[in-house]
DNA sequence: CTACATGCAAAATCTTTGCACCCCG
DNA sequence: CGGGGTGCAAAGATTTTGCATGTAG
């Protein structure tokens, strides 16, 4: 797992970002980056505190909420809260703007872009004379996996003609 | 706080949905509906306990919980979710699907619909193959008032040239 | 009379904080 | 050395659950 080459660039944001702020660079900071790093998707916490624990057992929860909190101020992160009470975090860095689908069966999550939604929120806002910061766009439903599962298993319970 | 006339087809909802499914018609979820009903915006589990509760001290905050799930299930009720951590509840019965704005300075909620980008949604979702079941879209920024509250404040920073 | 409803307190969850100790710059 | 960093345990905050008791149907 020597992601540290390609990701040069990332751990220089880091640098950069601490130093300019006062704040100092550490080893556990620097280990935490680099799992954020190679774990794709949008992690939990507790998902990289699982993998982090298991080969560096000194480092806690508590400095990995730290450690995300300073890399989403670095712009390296971005935090997103679907509707399970977790904050997920994903790649920010090289990463542009999107929103997300969310398949309520399997937990996978799309992304998607659409300028021409964004421009009309832009309108939008601007109608209301609303200052637009950020925004979220979750879409809520089924993934077309799960879409086909279900419509087998429908068919399944047609023809046994009832099901508990 | 008699606004149970006009309100009439919402307790109506209420008794329907509860013996639809076996529930019981109770005093508390009466009570509970009534100060809902008469509470505009998007309240909290914690707004509409200090208003019922002052009044009817023997009511606690679990019935009131568990009151707006069944609500929600009788879709009497929308729970949304922002980005403070707390669950909010607004009318849904006479009130139809819509979207917020939320002002990162001063609170307020404004909400938005737009049958564009719905419709945008539902053309992407499709290219998915992802079937919607819901969507949120939030907007966070700063709404007009707090927008010139800003720029006025700027002004005066700029006359006196510096400012702690 | 039975099953659902209620209310209190305790539990469960996720996240933040207090504090003693450590380490970077 | 000094001020930030870390880690553990404890505290916070919101929501849920267990359980004994009340009550609608």
């Amino acid at each position: 797992m020597t992601a540290g080459k390609e990701r040069r660039e990332e751990f220089d944001v880091l640098d950069e970002y601490l130093s300019k702020n006062g704040l100092k660079h550490s080893k556990q900071r620097e280990t935490i980056l680099q799992h954020f790093l190679e774990t794709s998707g949008h992690m939990t916490v507790d998902d990289l505190y699982r993998v982090i624990h298991r080969k560096h057992p000194g480092i806690g929860r508590t400095t990995i909420y730290r450690a995300l909190k300073v890399f989403c101020d670095a712009q390296l992160a971005d935090a997103i809260e679907l509707r399970d009470g977790l904050t997920r975090f994903e790649h920010k860095f090289r990463h542009a703007h999107h929103d997300h689908m969310i398949c309520v069966e399997c937990g996978t999550i799309l992304e998607f872009v659409s300028p021409d939604i964004e421009r009309l929120q832009d309108e939008i806002a601007d109608a209301y004379g609303f200052d637009i910061e950020s925004h979220r766009h979750q879409i809520f439903g089924r993934c077309q996996k799960c879409t086909r599962l279900q419509s087998l298993q429908n068919k399944k319970r047609k023809k046994k003609t009832s099901r508990a």
